[in-house]
DNA sequence: TTACCTGCAAAGGGTTTGCACTTTG
DNA sequence: CAAAGTGCAAACCCTTTGCAGGTAA
């Protein structure tokens, strides 16, 4: 399914908006709380709907980022990469021009489409290793 | 924890073992099924204590594949990432030493500890292509 | 003996779906 | 008007957990 082929109903429009605006990664039920804040009173399960749409059109990107649940991000633009650390939970992005070139060879030896890269990194942020909650490899 | 906090108990050491000897990611029903054609009458609650004790322990490490269940696959020695066919979803094992630069830059950069690496490519693999299931950048 | 493991079955929690109704084009 | 979108609540499915009994050191 292309973007064109997307009926743009207005909650679809509001997730997508909503996404877009956050620069941060949203799961579902944020989506839904802002959409809330904005005097949309629309259920979760259209928000579930949405996101899966608006995925397959190639609008948002999903992600999973070690967490429970999936998050969405605005697609395209600025490239990014994830790390997570497994002591606080917080995310930390980051860029980096290295994966081009990874997905480069694979489309040309493997003769492949790519649409999506995911690169997340787990580990231990620089607070947490400083409150030594997390010190060795193997974590707490 | 590390792995040699771990009691090593039977069922933890045929986990390990099974997860050791097949070369491809295992879920956890899997592993489970493995374990009963071995003549181990374990329960599925046993293999999901065991894979968390032993990925605590790093000696296991557990991937999202874009599928509903996290896979399994022995950890260290010769790291590889993975391509997700959105068509059949296949999962085809790649190698490459970019992604070495890019964490040591971002240990050195952020003053953080990585523990894990997951780097997941998702799009559409050669035979779907050929069949032209799915042609275009947004999918089917 | 004490601490840890295990099986069972029930509970959890994020996500999906059936259905009746509403909206869009 | 036909086709697609939505809300609600129930269903799903992978995973976790409480508890009673078993096992290791």
């Amino acid at each position: 399914m292309k973007a064109a082929d997307l009926r743009m109903t207005e909650s679809r429009q509001m997730v997508l908006q909503i996404i877009k605006e956050s620069h941060t990664h949203l799961n579902a039920e944020e989506i839904w709380q802002r959409a809330h804040q904005r005097g949309m009173k629309t259920s979760l399960a259209t928000i579930y709907r949405a996101v899966k749409l608006l995925e397959q059109a190639g609008l948002i990107s999903e992600h999973s980022l070690g967490q429970d649940q999936s998050h969405y991000e605005a697609a395209g633009k600025n490239t990014h990469y994830h790390f997570t650390c497994i002591g606080c939970g917080n995310v930390l992005e980051f860029s980096t021009s290295q994966v081009q070139s990874v997905i480069e060879k694979l489309i040309k030896d493997q003769h492949i489409q790519i649409r999506n890269v995911h690169l997340l990194m787990e580990g231990t942020c620089r607070q947490c290793l400083e409150e030594k909650k997390y010190t060795d490899k193997a974590g707490k």
